[in-house]
DNA sequence: GTAGAATACGGACCGCTGGTCCGCTTTACT
DNA sequence: AGTAAAGCGGACCAGCGGTCCGTATTCTAC
C-alpha cells in the first residue's frame, strides 16, 4: 500500500530553480523570435544561451523545439482563447454565425499581425505540416461549427479550411511584412473576402 | 581581341556525360519524391546515390536543394504552362474572367493532386516562405489579372492570394492524402467556394 | 540544522544534414 | 594523338536538433 499522495494526484510541484529557468527560457525565446528576421535563424542553443542556462535544461523543460514554440503560443493565445470560449459577442458563443465568422477571422488576423514571428515559427515548424498540429484542429472545428449555421453554405468543413488558409502566417507576413500593407487595409480586404464567401450567389 | 565565339553567345553546350547525369538525377529525384511519405525524408545524398552519381555531381548540376526541386517542378509544369499561356479556352488567354478563374484554380488543384509530393517539397522548402519564390508570383499575377476583369470585385490582388491559399500543397495533402477526400469531391468543393467568391453579394 | 534522496543542471557529445573542395578522369577540339 | 577544359565523386566541413551523465541544488524528514 502507498502511504504517499493518492495516485490521482501524481503531479509534483516543480522545483524552484526549474520554474525560474522555465520562465526565463520562455521570455528569452519570445524575445529572440520577436527580434529575428526569420524563425529559422533562432537555434535552440541561442535560446538556452540567451536565457543563461544550458541546452540540457532547455530540452528537459520543453522536450523539443515544437513544444517550446507551442508553449509560447499557448501563453500568448490565452486572452483570445478566453474571449472566444466564454466571452461576449461578437467573439463568444451565442453570436449569430453571420456575425461571428467575420469576427473570428478578424481576431485571428489581428493576432497573427501582433505575433507575426511567433506564428511564423509555429506554422513553419519544418517537418510536419501545420494541419497536423492540434491548434489548427481547434480553430478549424470552431470555424466549421460557426459556418454550419450559415444558410445555403454547402460545405462548412472545406470553407473553414479555405478561410483559415487566407490568414496563414506566411501569407500575413508576406503582405504585412514584406510588402508593407497597412494593417487596417489588410483587415478590410479580409472582411470583404469573407463577406463575399458568406453572402453566396 | 577575341577569336572565340562572340560575347553574345557565351552559352556552351554541356558535355555528354553532364547531360546524361543531369537527366538521371532529375529522374531519380522525381521517383524518390513520388514514393516517399514526406519530402523531408529524401536527402540530397539519397538522390545522388539513387542516380548512381556522387554528391558533388548533384550540387554541380543544380546548385542546391531548392534549385533541384524547382527544375523538377518546371519540367512537370510545362504542359499546364503551355495551356495557360497560349492554349484554347477555358485555360488560355482570351477566356472571359468569370470562366477562366474557376478553370485556372481547378487546373492548379488537379496539378497539385497529381504531383502532391513534389509540390509539398516545392512549397515547404524550409527556410524561405513560398511567397518569395518566383513561381508563386507568376500564378498570383495571372490570377490577379483575370480577377481584375470580374465586375464588383474590390481587391483582385488579395483575392488572388486568398484563392491560391485554398489550394496550397499542404492543405491539399491534408485533405486528399491524410483524410482521404475523394478527388472529384475536393474539386467540386473548391469550385463551389470559387463560385461564391466570384458571385459577390 | 543535518542527512539523504530526489530532482535539475549543463555542456561535451552524437548522428545527420546541406553544401564544399580538389585530385583524378573523361570529353571535346585541332 | 595531344592537350586543355569540363566534369566527376566522395572525403570533408560547419551547424543543427537532440541526448547523456557526472555534478550541483533543492526538498523532505527528523
Amino acid at each position: 500500500m502507498e502511504t504517499g499522495p493518492a495516485d490521482g494526484a501524481p503531479a509534483r510541484r516543480p522545483r524552484k530553480d526549474a520554474a525560474r529557468n522555465r520562465a526565463a527560457l520562455l521570455a528569452a525565446a519570445d524575445d529572440l523570435f520577436a527580434r529575428c528576421d526569420s524563425p529559422g535563424d533562432i537555434t535552440m542553443s541561442d535560446v538556452a544561451a540567451s536565457a543563461g542556462v544550458g541546452k540540457g535544461t532547455l530540452f528537459r523543460a520543453f522536450g523539443d523545439r515544437t513544444a517550446l514554440i507551442g508553449a509560447l503560443y499557448a501563453a500568448r493565445l490565452e486572452p483570445l482563447d478566453a474571449a472566444v470560449s466564454h466571452g461576449p459577442p461578437p467573439l463568444g458563443p451565442g453570436t449569430p454565425p453571420a456575425e461571428r465568422v467575420p469576427a473570428l477571422l478578424d481576431a485571428l488576423l489581428c493576432f497573427k499581425l501582433d505575433h507575426r514571428h511567433l506564428m511564423l515559427a509555429l506554422e513553419g515548424t519544418g517537418s510536419g505540416s501545420p494541419y497536423q498540429a492540434e491548434h489548427y484542429g481547434r480553430w478549424h472545428e470552431l470555424l466549421r461549427s460557426a459556418l454550419a449555421g450559415v444558410p445555403g453554405l454547402a460545405d462548412p468543413g472545406f470553407t473553414a479550411h479555405a478561410l483559415l488558409a487566407a490568414v496563414r502566417a506566411d501569407l500575413v507576413e508576406h503582405l504585412a511584412g514584406d510588402r508593407g500593407t497597412d494593417r487596417d487595409e489588410l483587415r478590410s480586404q479580409l472582411q470583404e473576402f469573407v463577406r463575399r464567401v458568406l453572402a453566396g450567389p
